[in-house]
DNA sequence: CATCAACCCTGAGAGC
DNA sequence: TGCTCTCAGGGTTGAT
C-alpha cells in the first residue's frame, strides 16, 4: 500500500532512471495499451491515447500519494492507491524478443528508443487521469507533511477546529498529504498520542510531537525505500522498523505492553494502551 | 462538520 | 489437493 515514502521512492527510481541508464525524463509517447480500461479515470481511452501520444516527458514529481508526470502539453497523474507499482523496462529482452505481458498489468506506455512504462495492479484499484487542469485533482489535498512550510503553530491551528478522532484525520488526504495506515499508527505511536484522540484536545506541545513524529517516520520510511508488506511493493526495509503496526499481542518496545489492534474508521488500528493514553 | 457503510478488487491464509 | 470463506486496504460516494 504505497504511501508516501513508497510513493516518493518510485518518484525517485523513476527520474534516475536507475534502469540500464535509459531515463524517462525526456521521452516520447509512441503507443498506449491498455488491458483494464477502468484504470483511466479520465479522459476516455481512444481520447486518452489519441492525446498522449507525441507527448514528451519533462520531468516526474510527487504530491501527496500522486506521481505527476509533466508532459509538454498536460499533467499525466497515476494514484497507485493499495496495490500499484509502475516497471519501466525494454520493449524487447536480450534475445530481441518482445517482453510478454505480467498477469497484472493494467496499461503500458511506450516510448522511442525500445523503452516502456507500465502501470501494474493486481487490485485494480489504482487510477490514471491526463489533465491539462491537475490542480482540479491535487487541489483537494492538504498540505505536504514535509514542507518546511508547514510549522507546528499553523498545524496546531489546522487541528484546534477539528473535533474528529486523530487516526481518521490524519489519513484524510484533504487534511493532510501522504499519510496512510501504516505511517499514521507508527507516527500517533511515536508521538504517544492515542488513536481516538479527539483533535481540538491537543496542546501545542502536543501537536509539535505530532508533527516531528509524522516527519520522522516518513523520513526513515524514505530511507528505507519504503515498506514492504501484502508481496504489493518490494524492496524497501521499512516493516523492519514497526513499532505497532502488524505487532498485534507483541510486546510494545518502548514499554513492553500489549500492543493491541482496534478498529478506527474502518481501518485496522495498532497501538500500544501503555504509551498512548487516552485522554478527555 | 463528523460518522458510518458500501463499493471497488484480488491474493493470501485459514479452515475443512 | 482443492474448495470456500474471510480479510486487508485508499479513496469515493452517499446516507444519517
Amino acid at each position: 500500500m504505497p504511501e508516501l515514502p513508497e510513493v516518493e521512492t518510485i518518484v525517485r527510481g523513476l527520474r534516475n532512471g536507475d534502469h540500464e541508464r535509459k531515463l524517462l525524463v525526456g521521452c516520447t509517447f509512441t503507443d498506449v495499451k491498455l488491458f483494464w480500461e477502468r484504470t483511466l479515470a479520465s479522459p476516455v481511452p481512444q481520447e486518452f491515447v489519441e492525446r498522449i501520444i507525441g507527448q514528451t516527458i519533462v520531468d516526474i514529481c510527487r504530491r501527496g500519494k500522486y506521481i505527476i508526470f509533466h508532459l509538454t502539453e498536460e499533467k499525466l497523474l497515476i494514484h497507485l492507491r493499495m496495490s500499484g507499482d509502475l516497471r519501466v523496462e525494454t520493449i524487447f529482452d536480450e534475445h530481441g524478443v518482445v517482453r510478454p505481458d505480467g498477469r497484472h498489468d493494467r496499461v503500458v506506455f511506450y516510448f522511442e528508443d525500445d523503452l516502456r512504462l507500465v502501470f501494474v495492479d493486481p487490485r485494480k484499484f489504482g487510477r490514471v487521469w491526463l489533465t491539462k487542469m491537475p490542480e482540479k485533482i491535487l487541489g483537494k489535498l492538504g498540505p505536504e507533511p514535509l514542507s518546511p512550510g508547514l510549522t507546528c503553530e499553523t498545524f496546531f491551528d489546522l487541528l484546534k477546529t477539528r473535533r474528529r478522532q486523530l487516526k481518521p484525520l490524519l489519513m484524510d488526504q484533504t487534511f493532510l498529504a501522504g499519510l496512510g495506515n501504516i505511517y499514521t499508527d507508527e507516527a500517533l505511536h511515536l508521538a504517544k498520542l492515542h488513536p481516538l484522540q479527539k483533535a481540538d484536545k491537543l496542546t501545542l506541545e502536543d501537536v509539535c510531537r505530532l508533527l516531528n513524529a509524522i516527519r520522522s517516520v516518513l523520513r526513515e520510511g524514505i530511507q528505507k525505500n519504503g515498506a514492504s508488506i501484502d508481496w504489493v511493493y518490494k524492496g524497501g526495509s521499512y516493516q523492519n522498523t514497526f513499532r505497532v503496526y502488524q505487532r498485534t499481542e507483541e510486546p510494545c518496545l518502548e514499554c513492553g505492553q500489549s500492543i493491541k489492534k482496534i478498529i478506527v474508521g474502518q481501518r485496522g488500528t495498532h497501538f500500544c494502551p501503555g504509551c498512548q493514553p487516552f485522554f478527555s
